[in-house]
DNA sequence: ATTGCTGCAAAACGTTTGCACCTAT
DNA sequence: ATAGGTGCAAACGTTTTGCAGCAAT
């Protein structure tokens, strides 16, 4: 992704390549999106919008979230819990996740082997790689010392 | 777990050792999943239970395949279609998997790499690991020559 | 003018829950 | 005897779909 664009430009490019139609409320979507704090679900973005005001509909929602992660622009990700959630890729480096089953909390971290090590499997396998989602599902060591511990 | 230990001795002893009662359903529910090629989703073992004249419950189902995830006589799944899905663990080696996005075939394969930095992760951020998970996601070079392609 | 997109509501889907009855302890 | 498990159906939460009207091309 062009670290020079902007995410309006990169999202406006990818709907006319796919003979998409450029709506504002895909670009209402995309600022809510890059927006919000930390990984979403479709649902607490719908809502955060419609707690702004904004009229766009749940179904819309959840078709530009599409168009976005295909256009690299948002990752969807699997916590495991059978919901997806987004995060923005917009200006971001590329990172894993630690879930803590005890907390909830999620951790992100970097590690380069891991990507590697994906490419490689691909290229033995001969297969091209799409993505790939490395999730480590951990335990609080120290429930005491965990500040989300005691918020769920 | 160990390995010259029968499946059903098993899962009896963990339930015991739980204070969760002994039923013949959730013994019937173990064979099945057992017997079961490949992964499964909870429905699917459901549906296959029933066509072979099994009376027992869905939720049953539910909640043993979750008793048998704990016990670490079977793996719980989630290829990022929202759905969880199991596989068996006893008398198998460890393993992750590629999933073709063009065609849903499922490749598993074997990587020391991915489990020894999983624990380096863990042990660097003070947490306690519980399990992984490692998919990669492709799409079929050869769509030609994939097997799975024309069938879906 | 055409065709894709939108909002809305209903449906679909996997999963969880409530409850009366049953059964392992 | 009693606490936990079962089967069934209804409820739940997320996602998809159908459709009439709207708006980008």
């Amino acid at each position: 992704m062009p670290k020079n664009q902007k995410a309006s430009d990169i999202f406006r490019e990818f709907l006319r390549q796919g003979k998409n139609r450029i709506t504002p409320e895909r670009f209402e979507i995309l600022d809510a999106a890059l927006e919000f704090d930390g990984h979403f679900s479709t649902d607490e973005l719908f809502i955060s919008m419609k707690n702004n005001k904004s009229r766009v509909s749940r179904a819309t929602v959840y078709n530009t979230l599409e168009l976005l992660t295909q256009c690299n622009l948002l990752s969807q990700r699997n916590f495991g819990d059978n919901m997806n959630r987004y995060e923005s890729n917009y200006r971001r480096k590329f990172h894993d996740h630690l879930i803590c089953l005890d907390c909830g909390r999620i951790v992100e971290f970097t590690n380069d082997k891991v990507n590697n090590i994906q490419q490689e499997i691909c290229d033995a396998l001969g297969y091209e790689s799409s993505s790939y989602s490395f999730n480590i599902f951990v335990k609080c060591k120290n429930k005491k010392e965990c500040p989300y511990h005691s918020g769920k």
